[in-house]
DNA sequence: AACTAATTGAGATTGAGTCTCACTCTTATC
DNA sequence: GATAAGAGTGAGACTCAATCTCAATTAGTT
């Protein structure tokens, strides 16, 4: 999606929710946006230092229950945050255990298609109304082999 | 696996770290066991009054190292613990979005094996020695609907 | 039994994340 | 284009799960 196509749609999810796209937020939307991987509220705050912690987090929590950002938390000591997978698209996260860094990848359609099945019927043996799916891989990245 | 089994094995685990297998961690591991679901550390020291926190929290520190414990951390406010996977066999959670509350599911292994190896290639894509990963499934328990 | 080292537990401390509140910026109304 | 009403901001106080401290206890060794 294009990057003005993410800032109209979330201005849409904001304004649904009547909530203002304020620069604040927009500021903290460009952050995310121009990064390949979720960041940490110390990453978004050092890309713009513009930024006030408080509201950086306050504006996070909004803009994750109007739906435009997902709160990632992998185990490390960070909550991280991206743009929701319907801005983003559907992908996955490798997580390194070494230092806790964060990487997004994709699975192949028809293996991502026959977990959604496998899923779905596991959540439906549980009573589970199933919304989603979090898959992420563990291991090791390049820096820290 | 059996109950001794288990008990066993860990002893080993931990025997091999130069650590002991204390009563305190034989409590903490019997309640584990006793569980069909990961716990928190409220649901540990309320089933087994004779615990301390600060030991608990060590002890589960300890058992992680030597691999008989995984931290599950699904976003709510509190990490949970289970018995590893060596132990309780390979699965993955259903994580109820309303109430934090986490149960656990397996899936066919056809999907199984064909997810490990999407993985696999994904995992050598992006320079990453993949060590595991983690498929929770999110959505509203039979409570919360 | 005496010695040594590991473990325990109660409470103090830490720090990511949340809350408060006075101030500033928007938007709407006349 | 002034003014009022409400939304948003930011600096710092606060919360509480998790970690650390340290004296007391327990377990292993000779």
């Amino acid at each position: 999606m294009a990057e003005t196509d993410v800032d109209d749609e979330i201005a849409g999810l904001l304004r649904r929710a009547d909530q203002r796209y304020t620069t604040g937020r927009q500021r903290v939307v460009a952050t995310l946006q121009q990064s390949d991987r979720p960041l940490t509220m110390a990453q978004i705050l050092a890309a713009d230092t513009s930024l006030s912690q408080s509201s950086v987090y306050r504006n996070l929590t909004i803009l994750e229950e109007v739906g435009a950002v997902t709160r990632i938390v992998t185990g490390d000591d960070y909550s991280r945050y991206e743009l929701a997978e319907s801005l983003a698209g559907h992908h996955h996260h490798l997580i390194c255990t070494g230092c806790g860094d964060v990487a997004d990848f994709s699975l192949a359609d028809a293996v991502e298609s026959s977990l959604d099945d496998a899923l779905h019927k596991a959540a439906a043996n549980a009573g589970f109304v199933a919304t989603g799916h979090r898959l992420d891989l563990l291991g090791t990245c390049s820096n820290c082999t």
